[in-house]
DNA sequence: TTATCATATAAGTATATAATTATGTGAGAT
DNA sequence: ATCTCACATAATTATATACTTATATGATAA
């Protein structure tokens, strides 16, 4: 594959918080207001994020009523799957950063 | 693994020069002077990319005589050796970088 | 229709990062 | 001892990035 490729994927999973988001979607899709509520970080912020790892095909995005989902878009046999098998799961992630989780209403 | 521990890492492997670097180690150890040279870039640039791979634990170095030979140190199953695995090989880095490559004079 | 909710986008700001320039260090050569 | 050579480190600057605040959009509800 190519370096430069390469390297602009790597750099948007080098950031703690789109690293979490995709941990985050390896169990299932999420909304964006469930994602602002887990990351406890402003709306704003967290599409910006959503933004960039959808512009460079790692996430993509359905809408479904008045809700945007996100998830994963990745090859099971890449090498951004292996990153994503060594990251917590959701639980473990959900944990550190909540305590505890209840959804939003999106259901 | 712990999610900002990953972050930190992924970062430094989302620089190209950084993972180009890396992309060479996984031939062979290589100094200073030849990375400078290889990677058309100024040797203090390269020593703080060198730096902050060894301060993660990426690479090591050995010093032999006036050179100082750096090379890979990660574990052969881990997620970063996965991420390496899909880089071009050395010969097709050096080619994209150089045309074609003549050693320097540390043998 | 208007109001509201979920999300996106834009603009501004603050911080982080990479590269340059200058200088320090330590080993070998003379 | 002095002079290079290979490399490291420090200080500065320029650019990139993340976050905030403010605003826009588009769908649903009243």
């Amino acid at each position: 594959m190519l370096n430069t490729e390469m390297a602009e994927k790597l750099k948007l999973l080098g950031d703690k918080t789109r690293l979490t988001i995709m941990g985050l979607l390896k169990d299932k899709e999420w909304c964006v207001c469930d994602l602002v509520d887990i990351l406890n970080m402003s709306q704003p912020s967290v599409s910006q994020h959503l933004r960039k790892l959808k512009a460079q095909g790692l996430v993509k995005e359905t809408k479904r009523a008045q809700w945007v989902y996100y998830a994963l878009d990745i090859e099971k046999d890449s090498y951004i799957q292996t990153i994503l098998d060594a990251l917590p799961d959701t639980e473990s992630l959900l944990f550190l950063l909540k305590g505890e989780y209840t959804p939003c209403d999106c259901k």
